[in-house]
RNA sequence: GCUCCCGUAGUCUAGUCCGGUCAAGGAUAUCGGGCCUUCGACCCGACAACGCGGGUUCGAAUCCCGCCGGGAGCACCA
């Protein structure tokens, strides 16, 4: 290497070297995340969860997993299914969490909080239906209540607790600028009213706070020291300072990063969980969801994802990046791997005239550039299976049964039976390369399809010997990973399909 | 409509805070070539970008103004 030359590269900033956090001192940072129990984590989460986890890692902080799994909306439930669904998934990303907890266990602290907003005079309980609120809120307009006594908004505030008011009837607002520049911003709901069961504590609370209170409250209470969060929630950050500002606390700085969208990976939350429950899809991991777990399944290792997430910093900008970008990642760090084996999608029967007898199976290595992975053998003979469209591609044509013969396929194929072929020699010939397998021996292979989708096809016999978890490359096919729950021995060998 | 954010090649991204070393770096895609009995991997090469218009300056991707384009928010969801 030239030394001094190398010295005049400009340097390349790494996926290991991202910007410094605001004021972040090693050992004294906390950061957390507050997934929504409602889905599995996907591929739009990663980022969540890379970044936190980096910046923890990076000063020797701590990170916390809070689930936000106050009451939600009739559209948006909380499943306590999920949680742990969540925390298998936080496992399998080999990011461990230093604690848990659950915003449902935190209300008391909530209303102790809200107590002491009431107290300074900055909150009103409106009395208004959802719909006029919101047309105020539009036209910046006061409602009656907005000048209650502070007598009155504690008597209300009491009743709301108290059980005094239906889900709708009342919700505690905070005061803002009404004539303020941005209507979503003036005086916030900062608790409502529901009915609605909840999973871990029933109904056990019917007053709830809304994220952003709640989290004006949980940031200070947990010590978190940076919040990191998407951009989705720039107004939420407005909202927690001027909560602190009033209280004279001095609160976390925020970072952000923008929506990252997989061009392919149309994700609906909401499809997914209904699908899931249904059956309709294959469990959490079902490839149609894109989640981390599907991601698994599929051979992207965590390694692939976080350095796929990486890549994209803390832009702001928010972004839309094909598939093909995280397959490239992986396929860097799965192709020295994955051992090589001939598969057919839709075979079709080829009787070859003239064969060799003796030729009954050859030796072929496991991988082309990685003679330690050993050889294989693939049994041969004068019947073969090959794949249809490849056949019907060159009628009449030479072609070459790769790492074994020639063939001359006839001009025309029959309309029913096999196709009969003639042997033209094992010298290494410029023609198109076909996947074979010996009707010698074959396995019975399954493939999960991105698709959700199984496709039945033949791969040589030494796809019987697989193990769960194996990493394959089926030539010319892509990469796939043996199923995890696939009992060995068992037929037909049942596999995902990865990528390209 | 209002508020905020963003705008570097097909797609991402570095650089923008602290103007010159950026006639703009990397990744991916695409196209060539090499290697190899894969359409995979690897190696070599090519293509290709600072949204537009003003201004400040000796000098602007970087600072200022205007415009245009894109996204998000305007929920008693998170």
């Amino acid at each position: 290497m030239g030394g001094a030359e190398a010295a005049a590269v400009r340097p390349v900033r790494g996926v290991d070297d991202l910007p410094e956090l605001p004021g972040a001192t090693r050992g004294a940072v906390v950061l957390r995340m507050a997934p929504f129990p409602s889905g599995a984590l996907h591929i739009g989460n990663a980022r969540m969860i890379v970044l936190n986890d980096y910046y923890r890692r990076k000063y020797d902080g701590k990170l916390l997993l809070v689930f936000d799994d106050t009451v939600g909306s009739e559209e948006k439930r909380v499943d306590a299914e999920l949680f742990d669904v969540i925390r298998a998934d936080l496992d399998r990303c080999e990011v461990p969490v230093d604690a848990v907890y659950y915003k449902s266990d935190r209300l008391p602290m909530h209303y102790a909080w809200a107590e002491r907003v009431i107290a300074l005079g900055a909150t009103y309980v409106c009395l208004c239906p959802a719909a006029t609120l919101q047309e105020n809120r539009r036209a910046g307009i006061a409602c009656a209540e907005r000048a209650q006594p502070l007598g009155e908004t504690h008597a209300l505030w009491k009743k709301m607790l108290d059980g005094g008011f239906g889900p709708g009837d009342a919700v505690l607002r905070l005061k803002t600028d009404l004539a303020g520049p941005d209507p979503a911003f003036r005086d916030r709901v900062l608790f409502r009213i529901s009915d609605l069961d909840h999973p871990r504590v029933g109904h056990r609370w019917r007053v709830w706070p809304l994220l952003e209170f709640s989290w004006a409250v949980d940031d200070i209470e947990l010590g978190v020291t940076h919040v990191l969060r998407g951009k989705d929630l720039v107004m939420e950050d407005r909202m927690q300072r001027y909560l602190w500002d009033l209280l004279g606390i001095r609160g976390p700085p925020f970072v952000h990063w923008g929506l990252l969208r997989v061009r392919e990976a149309k994700i609906s939350k909401s499809k997914s969980y209904a699908e899931v429950k249904s059956g309709l899809y294959d469990g959490w991991a079902d490839p149609r969801t894109w989640s981390l777990a599907s991601l698994m399944r599929r051979g992207i290792s965590v390694e692939s994802v976080r350095a796929f997430t990486m890549s994209f910093g803390l832009s702001l900008a928010d972004i839309e990046v094909p598939a093909e970008t995280l397959y490239a990642e992986n396929r860097v760090r799965i192709d020295p791997l994955a051992r090589r084996r001939m598969y057919l999608d839709d075979p079709v029967e080829v009787v070859v005239d003239g064969f060799p007898p003796e030729l009954t199976s050859v030796e072929l290595p496991n991988h082309p550039d990685r003679p330690e992975l050993g050889m294989r053998t693939v049994p041969a003979g004068g019947t073969f299976y090959l794949p249809r469209a490849d056949v019907a591609a060159h009628p009449g044509e030479t072609v070459r049964l790769k790492d074994l013969a020639n063939l001359d396929l006839p001009a025309r194929l029959p309309v029913s039976g096999p196709i009969r072929a003639t042997f033209a020699g094992r010298e290494n010939r410029r023609v198109p390369r076909l996947q074979w397998a010996g009707a010698a021996g074959v396995a019975q292979v399954d493939v999960l399809d991105l698709d959700g989708r199984h496709r039945q096809g033949l791969a040589e016999a030494s796809m019987a010997r697989a193990a769960p978890g194996d990493l394959y490359q089926f030539e010319r096919v892509g990469f796939v990973r043996v199923e995890s729950d696939w009992v060995p021995g068992t037929s037909p060998v049942r596999v995902c399909y990865g990528h390209p």
